[in-house]
DNA sequence: AGGAAAAGATCTCAATTTTGGAATAAAATG
DNA sequence: CATTTTATTCCAAAATTGAGATCTTTTCCT
């Protein structure tokens, strides 16, 4: 049993999928299979049942996810007990407004526990502004939305500036369209009968998504918001389709069962100078890495 | 970093020094060495500061130390807690006299803690004895001590026993021979100065090894005692020289530097009937093989 | 001192394990 | 009923591990 199996296992059971977690872990779904199922022979037990295709805890998996937290969180604080310099001083990082509501709390309230000398200075904002702020050094480092493939020949210069910097996987999160309650599931943006798209910022690498998937088909245009309630508050007026990570929408209670449609797969990058890495910035960097796997909140 | 990693770290950590470490965990000494730089470089520190051959642990490996305990616990913990079947009943465990001083204890209140339904019964006796008693299935297990080669033909009949039974090495024991306080350090048994050598019964491995010992350079007959305590008290008085593993001795709170002289590295194996086991002895054969590593006692 | 002897580190090579990718099978979706 | 999604199996390549032999240093004992 090694720490690794046990990261890989957080990830399978927060998503009750293998697929979606050796994307989370960066590994590939034969692999994840296979570390689960050492792992179930191991312990001499089954610790998903698999009817069908839907992976879902048995009991001992349930009792086994106790420890299993556990066992991660002691490793993970083990390593950084260990570490012969005590960082202190001010870590300057970015983010979305998505990343910083359903991803981050839990790891930075267990940074600011482990290291309480670290004060931790968090701006939100859009990639593409992150992204700048890093290069100018007016940042530590930012988590952004990595622009799908098929988006970076709209905007070389984004690109290239990312070219600059170091750039890591973190999370990968499913960007959805928020229909109002009612509407008839589409398979393209010209079934859609909304008057507007509603999203954050014009640099919002989502917005941006969402608005070249909907340029295919249609002509909608975009109202701009400052908050995802903002946005779900608009969604609910039944004239605007909102734009979002699943993530975000699971977070908040929506009452009602709102029809959504996938856009894409995006994942969250860490991006920072490879040339200036701080003590701070490596236990944060350490911290992030090991709240991949885990479900996004205590739960 | 995975567990078995982490119970080599325990071992050399508790022996300091790897070829110990080395057996007690079974595995080969490169192996050993191997898997603590690794260690090390994983955490980025050193755990042990090597000035010679002496390996101590340095401040940092202190640190870690405390987490590796606790890490290991805590996966034994977990595999345990998954067990299916909760073992109840009683459990009949065979030990010689030091195994229950030495190493027991600390194995023992584990298991006790982890499994209250169990009802442990320990039988004391010589190796013999116990080997007789769990092939006649008055015990379920027993902790006795592996018989050298060398000794093996003049006993063939212990030997045709051993062999109806399973057996796996748990702990290895230095066997010592206690001389009193001011004998001079001694090559062989000619260069002994005592009327005696004091040991526990006839049917006691550690006593049967002295004894062939003694026998190739010198005629000494042997006391026999019933504890440890007697031995070290009949030690005292300058006439006899005790027979036990070094583990009893540093148990004891000797007030002198009494001169020891090493005589075999002694195995103690685990027997037990291949055809039953009960749940209740796997748990217990799973906490005694997550001790192997670990510190004799709290300490 | 000098010279074993012992202990730890290191090197090399074989065996095992882990990994990633393609192909496969099974199940859900529409 | 076809399409897509998902887990798993199989296989080859890569990485890790484990064992023996050798080398170096220290310790201990004349």
């Amino acid at each position: 049993m090694d720490l690794s199996s046990i990261e890989i296992f957080l990830a399978v059971a927060a998503d009750r999928s293998v697929t979606k977690a050796a994307k989370a872990v960066g590994r590939v779904p034969s692999n994840v299979t296979t570390r689960i199922q050492q792992l179930e022979d191991y312990l001499g037990v089954l610790l998903f049942s698999r009817d069908g295709k839907k992976m879902t805890l048995t009991r001992e998996g349930e009792t086994f996810l106790t420890y299993a937290d556990r066992l991660a969180a002691l490793a993970l604080e083990a390593r950084q007990a260990v570490r012969p310099m005590r960082p202190s001083g001010t870590l300057r990082v970015g983010t979305m407004e998505s990343t910083a509501a359903s991803r981050l709390p839990a790891a930075l309230s267990r940074f600011n526990q482990m290291w309480p000398d670290v004060s931790l200075q968090l701006s939100l904002g859009a990639s593409r502004d992150l992204a700048r702020d890093v290069l100018r050094e007016a940042l530590d480092c930012a988590l952004i939305a990595r622009p799908p493939g098929t988006m970076l020949d709209e905007d070389a210069g984004f690109e290239a500036e990312l070219m600059e910097l170091e750039a890591e996987p973190v999370f990968v999160e499913d960007l959805v369209l928020v229909l109002p309650p009612g509407h008839p599931s589409i398979r393209s943006a010209a079934d859609l009968r909304v008057g507007s798209l509603a999203a954050l910022e014009p640099g919002c690498t989502y917005r941006r998504i969402a608005e070249s998937w909907a340029r295919k088909s249609s002509a909608l245009h975009t109202t701009e918001l400052g908050s995802y309630h903002a946005i779900l508050a608009s969604v609910a007026t039944g004239n605007a389709a909102g734009v979002m990570p699943k993530s975000v929408l699971d977070l908040m209670h929506w009452p009602v069962a709102s029809p959504t449609h996938p856009l894409a797969k995006v994942e969250t990058i860490l991006i920072y100078r490879k040339s200036d890495r701080s003590g701070a910035f490596d236990v944060f960097h350490e911290v992030l890495e090991a709240s991949k796997g885990s479900r996004l909140m205590a739960s």
